[in-house]
DNA sequence: GTCTATAGGTGGATAGAC
DNA sequence: GTCTATCCACCTATAGAC
């Protein structure tokens, strides 16, 4: 990699530009024209720098993932150095690993909102490269939170643990998409976050998913009883 | 509508390849030629029948969601009328809406999970026309509940109450897509659930989903500290 | 590294015979 | 209602000059 750092690269430009028509119009719908029209630069350019389509969009993921991964890590390292071998507090682990995501919201040298929504659309994306690029770039990470949640919520058997992993993943994915079907809907919008895109968006979701994730966490066990339904809560 | 029930329509026929050939490679992901391809009719079907591939993709929905739509209602009807005026549980109203939805996987003249993942998927798609049709589709359901949960929690503020139907639509549409993330990264397989898109993976999801759902709905509020954007809505 | 030109293929949609 | 044949816009990727 050639040491340029005053000019805008090339090669940066049309990752930005991916990034954010990747976003609005999602991986297949959006063509290499379309990129290259917003990154000002030739159509060959592509090629030449990542390969392919789906070289390009591996390197938009892996610029933004590999401070995001290396985050998470180091975070959840001091926690646990702090915590001096007892079991870390539910709340500092999800707010290590969704707090940690949500402040590249805030950030727009870290992507902004505007990767966080490509993030929640593409981790739904059917397709095989996809799914499986996602698979390898987050397996360690995943397995070192798995890992202290089994140790924080020991109450929770771990089967349950991981069900529920997958749904605050989810709740996350699904708020970071910005789809906001409820908005459109409902016609419902947050009295400050008025500014589509705005980096006190993240701010604001990150403190109200927090307290859900952690009471959905937390929550009563299902009775293993007979199944007439209709769940007591407790 | 020619009435003819006895041989699987062509109509009905394409309905069934869409559906399918959508759930698993995305809207855009999936060509007129698939589709009759899986279907085994002639291309130019599909344009006689539905006019274009937007078309064939809203008929796809409306199919499904009409029921799911009705029944949603139907079953919320009947709960406030047994309550008599008293506010519903929590719990019931959160069965009602996601429950009905997750029966849908467990019959496949409802689509089955086929249908439950396209749902899952399609919800995060960028498309404006998707966005809008959606929207439209489900804005009475999303008002009824919504005001049942503004009975039904009122310890909790109506703003909390709509941000965090929000991340329960999130987990929903995450858990029913059938990305999978945890399962590809982790190994993990839930000890019941093993055949893909069996009808009990619906009922096994339907079980850990609620509570999980119920704690995230009731989980104390954040500290009103500092920062003054906390604005109540009566 | 950047560009033009183009190959080689697939997309949605339709005209018009049956 | 069903089919064949076809239009033409657009796609990714590359060859090869500069």
């Amino acid at each position: 990699m050639p040491d340029s750092r005053l000019i805008p690269d090339t090669r940066e430009r049309i990752l930005d530009a991916a990034e954010s028509q990747f976003m609005e119009h999602g991986y297949v719908g959006t063509s290499m024209r379309m990129i290259t029209r917003a990154a000002e630069v030739n159509l060959a350019a592509v090629n030449y720098h990542f390969v392919s389509k789906e070289g390009l969009l591996r390197e938009v993921f892996r610029r933004r993932l590999a401070w995001l991964n290396s985050e998470r890590l180091s975070v959840l390292d001091a926690l646990e150095q702090n915590a001096n071998g007892s079991p870390l507090k539910p709340s500092q682990i999800l707010e290590a690993f969704f707090g940690t995501l949500l402040r590249i919201g805030e950030d727009e040298s870290l992507g902004g909102m505007t990767f966080l929504r490509l993030l929640g659309r593409t981790l739904t994306d059917p397709s095989e490269f996809i799914r499986t690029f996602f698979a390898s770039e987050y397996s360690e990470v995943i397995e070192r939170y798995k890992q202290a949640l089994f140790r924080a919520v020991p109450e929770v058997p771990k089967v349950e643990i991981v069900w529920r992993l997958h749904f605050m993943l989810g709740s996350m994915s699904y708020a970071i998409s910005g789809t906001d079907l409820l908005q459109v809907v409902t016609g419902f919008l947050p009295d400050d976050a008025s500014g589509k895109g705005s980096t006190s968006e993240a701010r604001i979701l990150s403190e109200r998913l927090m307290p859900f994730l952690l009471g959905g966490l937390r929550a009563p066990l299902p009775q293993p009883v007979a199944r007439p339904d209709v769940a007591q809560e407790s």
